[in-house]
DNA sequence: CCCCTTTACGCAAGCGACTGCGTAGTAGTT
DNA sequence: AACTACTACGCAGTCGCTTGCGTAAAGGGG
């Protein structure tokens, strides 16, 4: 194996000039450097990473916990930021996914730590609002480690963690205002749990039936239950309930996997790309419509997460808990069928 | 930072001994190795894995090196299998995406190398077909270092690196077949370059049309251009010559990008995860219909190239060349339209 | 010609874990 | 009692690279 010490032999120089030679350090002859630089390139050498590493307390390697794979088209426009945001700086990502699990997201933080990753970047699984005490006990390791941490999309309410999220509670607002707009009253909200996203959006969706001087009924906002299904949630149940015995026009769901689940399998396909959390959707049809979505800016929540994680890497002191909330694009359908409102079907 | 020297300094013991205890070397006696353990826990002790590395010359760690994103169905199956295959043993992966852009692949590979990866798969981009010499030499630099590197679904014929693939000889035989059962004679072939998969499954094409006593035309086997679209080839040129000028009444194409293209789009949508390379498609309509389509087995080419990669961590030498080709399950969907060959659309 | 500042390197001590070899202490044998 | 055989650890070197500090050689000023 070829080392620095192999080129010094050569050279009959130390190691400690070779080192400070290819790291072009100030103290080096320009002759020497050359040299160096070739016999280094003749020899075929390659720096070590993993001892470079050991000594700086840096190995230029991320983690990244997601919940589902990266076929997700959520998720895979998040890691297109952060990659886009790190490659240049050498910054290599190790991609765990936990299938929406809380084990293996203990399991993949614990590598990480070990691994001694510089930051770790974490959708949390949803699972997580039931029960919050594993995540929290790896939060609590990694500081331990001084391991910078960012939360995208989701967090823990009560953690002192930086997060990057979108502005859900404009989103649910504006997105309702809209149904409204096309003449809708009896509107549902599919949220779930205590997960900071849907909370917030359940607060935007009651502020925009309080504006309009709609009575919000405590029936027409349901929960999507837990599954072991991929995508974690299932909704239909709710939607179902919503549909037929409240008789409600339109709907507000908060997780693009709903929406997914919901639309026509041909709209799926073509605006997979563009579907994403907190779509509303209304009747009539077959299939549910789609009356407005929001294109939430993911790369550039990837991007913002990586940038906050290399701020600590350039010696950044954490001072304060950073949360980043991105503004969303709205995007507008036209009224689906007649634009009428009216009970939607229940069968999904 | 708590390191083994700060529990063996708690429990008055060298730090050799801390680590053996942890690692349940027999020469610790058990009241030891229970103390020892005790307030590693206390201490929220984190083994240090780039320490270990260091001096193990094993980082437990995989590179992954792809073409495109995760968010193709090819590479997600395949990645899905290697993680299945690695997850077990605590391995971590690299994910690198190169663009289908060799610079990129080059540069991601030397990265893996600096990091002294285990073990790397690579997927190789398609403009290696053009010019494969950057690629060469990163196969014999980590030669040199001895990281073990596979291959997956395309490789070099002429380097002498550990590759799996899909049968896809037999693939194109037995789609042609069924094409020339459903009465076609004129059947093109989209192929490219000199990709062992193209050129593997091109030899397929011409035995099957060689079987069945058809002449096989030069000017029915085109070549995709490659291109800085997504897919990294272009097809629909090759498909218009094919169709406008030599009226071929169906068409073998060599990659599930180029089949994607051409399909209709709630096809593409609803059936996104089925397609594969070698779709074979046939008309007529609006859009060209598929015939047949190969379901390859993703996960498990991902999961025998891990499979190899862990033979030679376990010590198993490289003694010769692993070649791996994996059965295909071939899918027949019914015939098109009424039946009837006829001239394909040129409209794509 | 001597002293002082630069320039250009070498020495050696880490970083955190693993490991070959040596050695006290205890137990068992004859 | 002397010898052998384990058991249970400690010492110190190693992995490859970085870095603070020390120093010889070269150059410049008085």
């Amino acid at each position: 194996m070829v080392t620095m010490k192999t080129i010094a032999t050569v050279l009959g120089v130390s190691d400690s000039t070779v080192s400070r030679a290819l790291n072009d350090h100030f103290s080096i002859g320009g002759e020497t450097k050359r040299k160096v630089r070739k016999v280094a390139k003749e020899l075929g050498y390659v720096p070590n990473a993993v001892a470079r590493g050991l000594n700086q307390k840096r190995t230029k390697t991320l983690g990244l916990v997601f919940p589902y794979s990266l076929s997700d088209p959520f998720l895979a426009r998040v890691y297109h930021g952060i990659e886009d945001e790190t490659l240049k700086s050498g910054y290599n990502q190790f991609v765990c996914q936990t299938g929406d699990n809380q084990e293996r997201e203990q399991l993949h933080l614990d590598q990480l730590m070990e691994k001694r990753a510089d930051g770790v970047i974490v959708v949390p699984a949803s699972s997580n609002y039931v029960d919050d005490s594993s995540l929290c006990e790896s939060v609590a390791s990694l500081r331990q480690l001084g391991i910078p941490i960012v939360f995208i999309d989701k967090y823990l309410p009560d953690m002192d963690v930086d997060y990057v999220i979108a502005d859900y509670e404009r989103l649910a607002y504006e997105l309702v205002k809209h149904l409204i707009g096309l003449g809708h009253r009896r509107i549902g909200f599919v949220g779930g749990y205590d997960c900071t996203s849907m909370r917030d959006g359940q607060r935007g969706y009651r502020r925009a039936l309080a504006d309009a001087g709609i009575v919000c009924e405590q029936r027409f906002v349901k929960n999507a239950v837990l599954s072991d299904s991929p995508g974690g949630w299932r909704a239909d149940g709710a939607v179902r309930e919503l549909a037929e015995e409240d008789g409600v026009t339109a709907l507000l769901l908060a997780s693009h996997k709903q929406a997914l689940e919901l639309l026509p399998a041909e709209h799926a396909g073509i605006e997979r790309r563009d579907v994403v959390e907190f779509a509303s959707l209304s009747g009539p049809g077959r299939f549910w419509l789609r009356a407005a979505t929001a294109r939430m800016a993911l790369e550039e929540m990837g991007r913002m997460a990586a940038e906050i994680i290399m701020k600590y890497q350039q010696g950044g002191e954490r001072t304060r808990r950073q949360e980043v909330v991105l503004p969303s694009e709205l995007i507008f359908r036209k009224a689906a069928g007649d634009g009428k409102a009216r009970p939607l079907p229940a069968e999904i």
